[in-house]
This record gives C-alpha cells, structure tokens and sequence, in this order.
DNA sequence: GCTGGCACTCGCCACCCGGGAGTGCCAACA
DNA sequence: TGTTGGCACTCCCGGGTGGCGAGTGCCAGC
C-alpha cells in the first residue's frame, strides 16, 4: 500500500521533471497530480525514494529529480508504451511507402523517427547475411579497371572498383565473369564467401582473378553498408539547452563516427523487443547524460539492422519507445514484402 | 599614403576579431601590429573605417568588430591565398588515394575539409551530364518487380526498383533489356535520354517498358545523385559559442535539407575560382552571420559538382580558401585519372 | 596630419540582500 | 504505525549597486 504510492510518487517525479524541466517539490506534485496525501507524506515518501536511490537533489532544499536507477525503475515498471495515435500511424505508412529502394527506405525512416520523437535519430542499415547472390556484373571501365557490380536478393547493390594487372578484352572478362557466377550464383552470402574461397584461377590468367575475388569477398562481407548509420534530426540537439559543451559536442563527434554509433544501438533486438540504455549504462561516459532506445528490425522474425534514438536522460520514455517499435515495424513489414 | 594605413587597420582588425573573438581596440592593435603610429592615429582612422560601414562598434565605447563589407574588402583585396604546406599537400594526398570508389571519395573529402577547416564541410556528390551509358542490368526480385541498374562511364551506379504491372519472365526481360541497350549504350545521358523518348513499346508489351523507360529517365536525369550533398563536422559548429539557438539550430536544420544546402553551395565555379559568400550576401537570411566558402570540381575544365565551407563570418579566410581550393584541385584530379 | 592628454561612457563583475520555494523534523492525531 | 500541520532552516535566484577597466571622441600642440 505505501510502497504503491510511493511509486505512484516516483512516476509522478519522473513524468513532471520530464515536461518541465525542473526540480519538482512536494507541494506542486500533490497539486498536479491527485494523489489523495498531504505534502507532508509526500515528503516522507520521497525521502524514502531519495534513500533507494532513486531520486535526488541538485542542491539542499530544491526539489527532487529522478537518478539513472529512477528512470530505470520507471521503465520498466511504471510505463506502458502508449501506442501510435491512428493519425500517426498513417503518417508512417504514407512516408515509408513512397521509398523507391532500400536505401531511401533507411533515410526516411531516420527523418520520421526524428520528427516524431524530437531526438536524434539513428538507423543503422540494413547488413547482408540473409541474403543470397542474385547477380554479377563486371564493367569493364578502363583497359586494366573494372568495375565489380554485386547485386543481392535483399535488393542491395554492392559496387568496387578493382584495378586488376593486366589488360582484359571483353572475352576474358566475359569467362571470368561465368566461372564467378558458377560458384556464387544464387547462394547465401557466407556459402558464397566460402566457395569463393575453394576457386582457383586458370594459369594464364595473371592475378586477375583473385584480385576481383577479394574485392567480392570484402563486397559480401557486409563491412561497409553494415558499417554505416544513418543521422537524422540533428538539429533538435539544440533542446538540450544547457550543458552545451559538455554534453552536445560529444555527441556531435559521435554522430560522424559510425562505429561509435553502432555500439550504442547495440546488439540487434529481435521479437519487438525495445531496448533502452539510460545515462551511465551505456558503453561511454562521454554519455552519461544521454539515454538510448533502440530496437531490431528485419522481415520476420530475422534482424538484419538496429534503429533507434539517442535522447536526454531526461526524455519521454513512453512516447519514444512507441515510436521506435512503431517504425521497426513498418520498417520491418516493407522488408517482409520486398 | 594615408588610405594604405586604413587598409592595414581594417585588415589588422579582421585579423585579430578572427582570432581572439573581441572587439579590437586601438591600442591593443598598435602593440600587436607593428603599425608605427600611436593608438589616436588608429583611433581616427578606425573612425574613418566606421564612417564607410567597414568596421562597427557593439556598443558605445568598446572595440570594433568588421561588418560584412568590412570582410568583403579584406577579402577582396587585403589577402592572397596562403598556400597548403607540403605536411598539408601529403595528407590530402594519402587521404584521398585511399578512396575506393566514387562515393568514398566524397565522404573522406568532406571529413578533410572539416578537418583541415574546423568548419562544417559540404560536398555536392558529382552530378552525371557529362557521363555516358556504360552497362544496363535488369534483375527480376519478384514477378512483377524488376531492380535496374545503370552503370555509366564515370563509374557510378544508379538503381532503382520498378514495379512492372504484370509478370515478366527471364526471356522477355532479356528482350527488353535487349531493345533498352541498344538504344542507349555507349551514349551521354542528353542523348541517351533523348533516345528513350521515341521508344515505342512492342504491341504485347502491356506497359512493361514504359514503366522502365520512366525509371531510366529518372535515374539519367541525375535527380537524386546530385541533388544530394555530403556533410561533415558539424562538430564544429560546438564552436560558434555565443548565440546558439539563433544560429547554431537554422544551421543544424539546414544540413538535413539538402535542397538549401545545394543553394548555400551556389553555381559551380571552374578554373580554381573560389566563390565567398559573406553574412547577409546568401539566399537566407537566418544565415546572416555565417559565411560560404566555396568551389567547383571535376575533371579538365568540366564542373561536375561544388563543395566548400559553411562557418561564421568571423572565420580565417586565407586559410579556410587555401583548404577549399586544394582539396578541390585534388578531387578534380582523381577524377582526371577515373 | 600625427600625437598626447583628458574627460566620458559603458559593459563587466563581484557583492549584497530579500523573497520564495522547498526541506527536515517534530509533535499530535487516527 | 502512518499521516498531517506547523515551524525553523537552507539555499537558489533575481534585481540592484558600485568600482574597475577598456575604449572612445575631442582638443590643443607640434
């Protein structure tokens, strides 16, 4: 019964300090929000949640606000994510589905993330595993350069340039063309890697073919494209308001260092499954104001790429985990069709 | 005799507004220059300078800051292009060589620029007008839908997907990639596009070709490629300091729309022109304190693209002309040899 | 036309002070 | 045992104040 409240206490809390943006005492909490006690418990109450941790204060006498373990807390017990108004979920439908490829799939959904939580938002696109080798185009642009086209199921086109020793004719190119395709045409990315691995070049052929081989293998291993994020919203870092150079311009550096980006979405959620890291859990200090929601994305069940928001500890929890699920989902639906 | 002092007093005063951050005053610019004239003689010049809407005061009684005219003359005519130094010219060099395609030599020239400037860098991908149509591939995804791709002569990829309205078999695919190539291989986009045009689809077709044909046309008329701009530090915008939100966030929001970012750009200069856009001389106006320091690129004489520097007004000049003007001259050249 | 001197103007900063919001504690009460 | 009202205390915040210093404009002299 008193512990009720007092969680009722430290919701409260959390959701005022949220929208206002101050420290928030006693007499204005039981003012805002019904709770049927005098200041006085509240007090109590508080001083209670201020033990376990979960609050505190900026300086003696001023109100109280929610520590990294407050916000935790109220993640995990105090929220249910609220879901998409049916507006909103229109709004989703209509901008994802005038994507022309993949890659503008990933650029709108960082854009619609951004507006419709107020954060910056990351998409990490999508990586090649589940894929399998639907076609092989070499282009021959210069006598001695040719460019490898890799074309995948998932509708991911890889391209590398490769300088290889020696002139080629058409013909060459056309044979070396065929016995790559043999091996790769068709499979999933890692058979297709390791089968790659087995070819041996015919005698005459001077190098050119392991060297067009270990741009495709580089190609399948996904490193690049799974290697970067997309950045959208940037502009709404100037809501965070104080704490500029502390806490903005590392944030900043990160947002152009994908590597960075991808350890703070994280390892990939599958099964609709939010994932929210708050200030100091993350993997750097730099952030320990900022709190991440991220989750997987995928057709069926299978993530193949990570999106989310990287926001202020103090941010609306329940509106932007709606929203990150929300377009994983759609994300995840155009996926499932193409 | 009198009129050359001025001109050293206005560019001793950008100078050193440039570096310091501080209105300038007299005397501290008689200690730091070596003008052998005493601080009155300053100060009556500084008036002079005032009196011609050069240079401005903030306030009564303190030191005096540059207008946009007043750096519009200083860079006009107080300052030459200070070159890289060799240490500068080897990193460029390193940097650059390592790109292994197109885009990756638009993405390292952007974070060199933000680099060697510490400022935002923009670089507008490479337009395609002067390319022509090296290779078209039609890949079937699913039955009614068809991923083209088109490879032209500068190297670059375009893809698209198109839904075709009815199902396409393997040979019917090959046949219409039959009649599309011979209409447009080895032709420059103008040509090619113009070609397409008087395309008429075979009497079973249903629809098929003209669906492509549309696509093609899209994907030639270089739409999205060049209209799209990469961005690059915008960490240092942490640095403008003072008046954030009315400059840093017009800013942030600027650099997601890549639309005003291609105007801030502005025309394509050639022949090694760097274009300054100073203050209130751009298209917006919430860019009044900030200045564009930009230039074309591309292979000979042919501008294929801009990129260049957004900062504040108060920014260095020579420095910041002399990093445009290299790295453009070392992109042209890469893409010279492409 | 340059220079030194001088009075004047302001922005900046440190300081002080009163108001107010909020707290902790305690005694009283159900 | 838990809740409540009262009360003294703490400390942030905002406005007002005064000294300091940098900088200026002007003027008389060289």
């Amino acid at each position: 019964m008193q512990d009720e409240r007092r969680l009722a206490v430290l919701r409260a809390i959390v959701e005022d300090y949220v929208s206002t943006r101050e420290p928030v005492g006693s007499k204005a909490l039981v003012e805002r929000h019904g709770l049927g006690v005098s200041p006085a418990t509240v007090r109590n109450d508080m001083a209670a949640l201020e033990e376990e941790g979960l609050i505190t204060q900026p300086h003696t006498s001023a109100g109280r606000i929610p520590t990294d373990k407050g916000y935790r807390l109220f993640v995990d017990r105090l929220t249910t994510i609220k879901p998409m108004t049916a507006a909103e979920k229109r709004a989703i439908a209509t901008i994802l589905d005038g994507a022309v490829d993949l890659d503008d799939v990933v650029q709108r959904s960082v854009r619609l993330l951004a507006q419709l939580t107020h954060q910056v938002a990351l998409v990490q696109y999508p990586t090649l595993s589940g894929s399998t080798v639907r076609h092989l185009e070499l282009v021959s642009l210069a006598p001695t350069r040719v460019l490898v086209v890799l074309i995948l199921s998932s509708g991911r086109v890889e391209q590398r340039l490769v300088e290889v020793g020696r002139e080629l004719d058409d013909d060459g190119l056309a044979a070396l063309r065929g016995r790559l395709v043999a091996a790769i045409n068709g499979r999933i990315i890692a058979d297709a890697t390791a089968e790659l691995g087995t070819l041996t070049a015919p005698p005459d052929d001077g190098g050119v073919q392991d060297a067009v081989v270990d741009v495709l293998v580089d190609a399948m291993s996904g490193h690049r494209a799974s290697d970067r994020v997309a950045v959208g919203g940037t502009a709404n870092l100037a809501r965070f308001g104080d704490s500029f150079e502390v806490s903005v311009r590392p944030l900043l550096e990160a947002l152009e260092e994908h590597v960075v980006l991808l350890k703070l979405l994280g390892e990939a959620q599958t099964g609709g499954l939010v994932t929210v890291r708050i200030g100091h859990e993350g993997p750097y200090q730099e952030f320990a104001s900022t709190s991440v929601v991220s989750t997987g994305y995928g057709p069926g069940d299978e993530a193949v790429g990570n999106l989310g928001v990287v926001g202020p500890t103090r941010m609306d929890y329940p509106g932007t985990m709606a929203a990150v699920r929300a377009v994983a989902r759609y994300v995840s639906r155009i996926l499932d069709d193409a």
